[in-house]
DNA sequence: AATAAAGTTAAACAGTTGTTTCAAACGGTG
DNA sequence: CACCGTTTGAAACAACTGTTTAACTTTATT
């Protein structure tokens, strides 16, 4: 990525650091993402992205708008960040489950990648504003169908839409419990299992399990997890 | 100065219209719940509790103390509004467990009034401040310990406690979804079968289901709720 | 090179925030 | 009644908010 010579005449996707719209935009979301949209000020994001003050009403019109912009932003980054798997034709539906649920963690809790836009897509989903029916239609609601047909494949085709839509609930709910009260999870107990047994592999393998025990496509949790 | 925790004569717990500082208390918790720490504001609190503002700098000395003696206050009273089911001895764990998630479900979604308390707490489970030990400690984990007994005398004590806590957390992440994004989940489901499936009652029974089956407990779901 | 447009800057704007001040009103006790 | 600490009231405080202005520099076009 050597220095490009040629300059921009209108708005320019790239985000580097020659880009002063792409500076504000990441630095809003961690801002927004951290303290909310009413606590942060536009200050705080413009010394952050180092620009001045004035650069965000000139760019984005006002505060709200810039707000919107940045959940949009970071959802459709977030998106190319970790993909839905792809399975080849005949691919078991446990497996598919069991790799929806592990691809799920790892966008919620996601050990490498800055977990900022997930808090704002958190804040969204816990309080929505305008900026959420977006990110639900094209986000959320696309993953979910996916989950529901896998769980309709696991179940050939016997439940209703409305029984798949409400055991798919269960399954993000167990995932969606981690990511959005992960830190009372985290007092509730001892450290060490925390690392030993709530990390994304570890919960990936224990929620599929205990989906599919429910399901009656394995057997029950307390005779086969008797071991240590 | 003087002292701000002075205990005044008349009625202290009782927040009548005559009890300025309940009237506050009562008044922040709204506000903080809805608005949050930051947008809510302390004249927005006094004119709904029809006090002068600096009633709250005399009484709590400043806004953040506001803050957490309104967290404090709310559980308290959400402790007191809908109790721990208390079960005569010999009661069959199955039904145990079957009143503990009803009475969560109860007590997070508060099916006839705003709970405005649960979406304080809510906040603070979020993203927790000083408050959030204490809230903790008083009121999460002493339910969350009922819940891993139930579960303990449900497997025959033939579970580890960790392993006890991450079925309860499985329990518990099902119901949180429901409160914590309900709005997003009311967005992913069609609006009747919302009214019909996901109301307390139901999920409750559906809840319950799922992580019986899940125990080998009950017969797996998906022989079992073949529906008509 | 001249001119216009785009981009950037520091300073100021009007409004709101949490907090404080100080005087008036209250409610008992001699 | 006068005296007292406690409670309330309206106004003012300094700091900070989002936003705008107008001067300035850079880039592009003629």
């Amino acid at each position: 990525m050597a220095s490009i010579s040629i300059q921009k005449a209108g708005p320019v996707l790239s985000e580097g650091q020659d880009d002063p719209r792409g500076r504000i935009l990441s630095a809003a979301g961690q801002e927004f993402a951290e303290k909310g949209f009413e606590a942060a000020t536009i200050r705080d994001i413009c010394t952050l992205a180092t620009v001045n003050v004035a650069a965000v009403n000139y760019y984005f019109g006002d505060k709200h708008r810039l707000y919107i912009e940045s959940v949009r932003h970071d959802h459709e980054e977030r998106s190319q960040q970790v993909p839905l798997p792809e399975w080849v034709e005949g691919t078991q539906p446990v497996k598919k489950l069991r790799d929806f649920v592990g691809n799920m963690l790892q966008r919620m809790l996601g050990f490498d990648h800055p977990p900022w836009q997930v808090r704002l897509m958190l804040r969204e989903i816990l309080h929505p504003t305008d900026a959420c029916r977006e990110l639900v239609e094209d986000y959320i609601r696309p993953h979910f169908t996916v989950l529901c047909s896998i769980l309709d494949e696991l179940t050939d085709g016997k439940m209703s839409p409305a029984e798949l839509r409400r055991i798919g609930l269960s399954v993000v709910g167990q995932c969606f419990l981690y990511r959005a009260a992960g830190d009372v999870v985290g007092m509730l107990i001892p450290p060490d299992e925390k690392k030993n047994l709530h990390n994304p592999v570890g919960l990936a393998d224990y929620i599929t399990s205990f989906c599919l025990a429910a399901l009656g496509k394995q057997a029950p949790l307390f005779v086969e997890v008797s071991q240590k």
